[in-house]
DNA sequence: ACAGTGACAACAT
DNA sequence: TATGTTGCCACTG
């Protein structure tokens, strides 16, 4: 499954950084597209086996802007995700800005480029 | 096999 | 600056 190749480079985000979605896009070289990529992390199950919501920092994945794109419309197993994702980054000590976007300047994971996969 | 369904992004008004 | 449009492609039933 491709979906599983968005969940290993995620899962390689250090804490306190973040990507986004086109950043993995690219990284994968045109296996996936940006929005795939949304879905992959859409279709992530909150806890079944080896890719869920506990090894997965789904929540340091954003988009382009540096926003949260749940938009609220999350399934049942996933309610108010977005709320979830902005404490989580915050937990981490990602700080956001007035308009609720990390500051992509100060936490985006430069480094992503350099690693291998 | 087929159609519906999405956590997006880049470009064009 | 702010909307609209288009390309995107794996997953599920």
């Amino acid at each position: 499954m491709v979906y599983e190749r968005v969940y290993e480079l995620v899962r390689l985000i250090p804490k306190g950084k973040v990507l986004t979605y086109g950043m993995i896009s690219r990284k994968l070289e045109g296996r996936l597209s940006a929005q795939a990529v949304g879905w992959a992390l859409r279709a992530l199950p909150s806890k079944d086996g080896l890719y869920d919501s506990d090894n997965v920092p789904w929540h340091r994945v954003i988009n382009a802007s540096g926003g949260i794109s749940t938009t609220g419309k999350a399934t049942s197993d996933n309610a108010d995700t977005g709320e979830v994702q902005k404490k989580l980054l915050r937990k981490e000590g990602i700080k956001l800005n007035e308009e609720g976007k990390v500051d992509l300047d100060v936490y985006l994971w430069t480094d992503f480029y350099g690693c291998d996969l």
